[in-house]
Parts: structure tokens; sequence; C-alpha cells
DNA sequence: AGCACA
């Protein structure tokens, strides 16, 4: 229930397809920032892009596994890249990498007279489907935050952080009226002994953190800057009622702008 | 916006 709409249309494979990409750069110096970027989430085996005007501004990134594809398709989303939001989905199709690799691929030639036939295209579908399909455990848990852990910031006057999703125990839940979305959110319900430094541990955990910011004549309140609005969100409901101490679940809604 | 296999 409760599922955001993320907007992938198709089952998570090794192949990501980003677009918003920005067209100004020179193909081979994308692929190798993709390469070097993407890399981090797992072994890539091909990165493809292309400078034709249907493909313009668009590129692909094959993984060896569909965990890394689905984690940088996560955690990647709508971050800047040459200054510009990525968008990032799963490949449509099966790469040829991918199809060679698990004995499924039909060299093109034969792809396209088969097509001009018009029959056998169901053998093809299904072969691509076969390769797509692997993956049934992937579908229902999107909302595995990549962070689950317990830990403590803290030089002396240490403070545990125990990481108890927030049930809504009575009140302060989540606001009857929220505010339109923004890049910055407000922090709310903070212990008055709270540091921006325990706020930059928890928020910097999530792509796109910019800062903290905490007003000292107002205890209790933080804004914390993401670069853009999907970075925010996704921050804002994984830390949703985190309690830097038991009686402080926080309180997190976008600032006002 | 645009899903390829240079």
């Amino acid at each position: 229930m409760g599922e955001m709409a993320t907007g992938h249309d198709v089952p998570p494979n090794m192949t990501i397809y980003i677009n918003n990409l920005n067209e100004k750069i020179k193909l081979e110096e994308l692929k190798k920032s993709l390469l070097a970027d993407f890399s981090q989430f797992g072994k890539i085996l091909k990165v493809l892009a292309f400078k034709t005007l249907k493909h313009r501004g668009q590129a692909w990134v094959v993984f060896e596994d569909v965990s890394s594809a689905s984690s940088v398709l996560r955690q990647k989303q709508g971050s800047m890249f040459y200054d510009k939001p990525m968008r990032i989905r799963y490949a449509k199709t099966k790469s040829d990498v991918i199809a060679n690799a698990d004995g499924t691929f039909v060299p093109r030639e034969r792809r396209k007279r088969r097509e001009e036939k018009g029959r056998k295209q169901k053998d093809q579908h299904d072969a691509n489907q076969a390769g797509m399909g692997q993956n049934p455990a992937y579908g229902g848990a999107d909302g595995a935050a990549p962070h689950d852990l317990t830990f403590s910031v803290s030089s002396h006057n240490l403070v545990q952080l125990s990481q108890i999703p927030y049930m809504g125990g009575a009140k302060s839940a989540v606001p009857e009226a929220p505010a339109p979305p923004n890049n910055i959110l407000f922090v709310q319900n903070l212990p008055h002994q709270t540091i921006p430094m325990m706020l930059q541990v928890l928020f910097c955990q999530y792509p796109g953190f910019k800062e903290v910011r905490m007003v000292e004549a107002k205890p209790g309140i933080a804004f914390v800057e993401y670069e853009n609005e999907m970075q925010s969100t996704y921050a804002m409901q994984g830390l949703q009622g985190f309690k830097i101490s038991p009686e402080n679940p926080m309180l997190i809604t976008y600032a006002k702008k």
C-alpha cells in the first residue's frame, strides 16, 4: 500500500536508461564520467551513448547485477550531472551484452528479417521477457531505505541514536496541510542539545545533501537543504519520526518557500 | 521528449 509512484513501467533489470543528460558534453567524456560515477555501485559491463537526434541526451549503463542497477536508480535519481538532473529508469529491452551472456542473443540482421516477415516476433519477445523477468523479488519492497543503521554521534556528550521508524504515537506525525515540495526541509521537535553535526550525520546519508542550518536563537528546529525536491522528499521519508532521543521523534516537513 | 547495441 501507500507506494509512491516512482514511474518505472519496466521491470528491474541490469541496464539503466538515463535521459535529460547534458547534450553539450562529448560522448566519450559523458561515458567516462558515467563509468566513473556509477562504478561504486557495482561492475559495469558497458556504457552506451549516441549522437543521433533520436538518441542524444541519453545513455545506457549495463551492470553485471540487477542490484547495482537498482542502487543507482534509487540513489542517483535526480542528482545533478553536468548541471542537469539525471532521469533514470530501467532499460526497456535487454542489452546485447546481457543477451550474449545468457544465450538469448539474436543478431540484429536476423531480428530485422524476422520482423519484416511479420511472424515469429512473439518468440523474440518472449525471449526478451524471459531474460527480464528473472527478478521476482524486487518489485515489492521499494521502500527499503539504504540506511538501517543504529549509530551514535558523539564526542563525549554521547547521544544514542536509535533508528526506530516513528509509528505516529499521538500528535506530531504528519501535518494535515503539507507545504508544497521544496528542496529545503524543515525539521522540528529536536532535543534542545542537538547540534548541526548530529543532523548532518543523519541527513548526509541521502543523495543530494547540501547542508544543515540551525538558528541559535531557536532551539529545536533546523533546515536541511538538498539539491532538488526529489532528493529532499526521499530523505524526509527516510527520516520521518527518527528519534535522536526517545522522547523526540523528529517532525519533518517541507520548508515554506 | 527521445529505449540502443558504431
